[in-house]
DNA sequence: TTTT
DNA sequence: TTTT
């Protein structure tokens, strides 16, 4: 149906991930990322309006991140938004964004403790079995799976 | 501070814009977009899943959209995600996301009534008067703004 | 190394799709798209001016491709750009820039004798065998592949 | 017409930008962007493919990367594709592609002499007089222009 | 060589 | 609340 659903956002973690390990050992990482953007308001001042992004990864993804992923560095993510409804506790319909990544390289920046210099590009989990499905000839990058979750995990 | 916030969508009106004419002629437009992706649950089933976008236009957009968007219709977003706080009756925080169309170009579809056969790429408001602003030499493209809102409207 | 090589299109096809298959039963695609923007120029006239993007599409994608998309047809197209380098008779060093896409959805559009209403996304081929890899729980989404080509391959 | 053409690149400079001040004050600026991917060939070996794409930023842009963009650097750039055209000395048609920026980030990194720390978004020239020619009440961002480069120019 |  |  002609859809395409795609964010991409280079910031900086709030936060350490946060991560659980799922049964059957699938891993779920969170954290919130900053943009900022400075504008002139109408005083000609120069502001600045920082926006906040939950972000969410996924099995491989969620592992790089509970590694190296540290509050304040710079990351590039790629994903997609997702809404989800619930209720609150007075049965009003609610809804929380957030982005889930299928795609994210660190950019280094002042994380605390990380190695911080130039990134690396990680994309989902389940490598190389996905790889090895594809018999010989294939490049990782070929055989990298997207990380996208199981829409039945009870997260 | 390194930031990139970009939004890219293309989904369907879930209904017309709703247009408001803001003191000093500004325009704001709004409208929900779906977006869906199909895909297999455990037991082989194709499912679909659809998400909803609230879209903001301003200014030359919003008119655009006025003028020829319609429920149904398919359009190519581009913007950012910005999420705004506010508190309910109950004085909690919440939190309300939606993305701010900096770019837009119809791409047809079953809208009712529209012209709907290809499309037309849109880039914000002001245009005359930007593109003035350069002077000789200047394409159209060079001259258009961007279609940001200022940020102290009461919107 | 902090590398993101992203590219996102929407145009018309030139020409149908060629489509070769490798030995090993691999399928690439190949045909070129069709961008355009218009822009005034200096005496105020309303000029076009075209893109042509030389899209490579691997496996399923160019499966896909060879089944259902037709001349003049409109896709969204997302892949990298990647450019070959080869020698010209004359022993002088040349280059041909391509667009390797990754994802491809069909926007319906003014194609010859396509359906052609609404549109459909597709990513990368060995669907079956990456999602089996993933054991139960996971989305088609989350089983897809990755549709870049082997390194190796005589093309 | 329903048209995209949309390129998102982070990586390094390869040299140092050359500027061009043409006629009418208006600046040029080219320089070699590097990005990489690695993956494992046949034989499981690590592999690093880079890819080298030549960037060119127009007026404000231009003057920007004249002042603060060095080899080696890790920029954001996001634009469109150009491919241009031109005959040999043999007067065989040869084809030359060129990503023309409208948006630029510098994400630091090791460039040599650089401030290095963090990153700044530019967005096109013109600012002011565009901005100016908003009125009251709008941000920075929506007054600033894209960058597009004049049609007719000799370049 | 597409599309409007 | 859209679309296939």
């Amino acid at each position: 149906m002609a859809s395409v659903n795609k964010v991409i956002l280079i910031g900086n973690l709030g936060k350490d991930p946060e991560v659980r390990h799922l049964e059957g050992g699938v891993a779920v990482a969170r954290f919130p990322l900053a943009t900022s953007e400075t504008f002139k308001d109408k005083t000609g001042q120069r502001q600045e309006k920082t926006e906040w992004h939950n972000i969410v990864l996924w099995r491989g993804l969620a592992e790089v991140a509970e590694k190296y992923l540290r509050k304040g560095q710079s990351v590039f993510v790629e994903g997609k938004i997702r809404t989800n409804q619930y209720q609150d506790k007075e049965g009003v319909q609610r809804y929380s964004t957030e982005i889930v990544a299928d795609n994210m390289t660190m950019l280094g920046g002042r994380g605390e403790g990380g190695s911080s210099e130039g990134g690396t590009n990680y994309q989902g989990g389940n490598t190389a079995a996905a790889a090895g499905s594809f018999g010989g000839g294939s490049t990782a990058a070929a055989g990298v799976a997207q990380n996208d979750e199981p829409d039945d995990l009870p997260f």
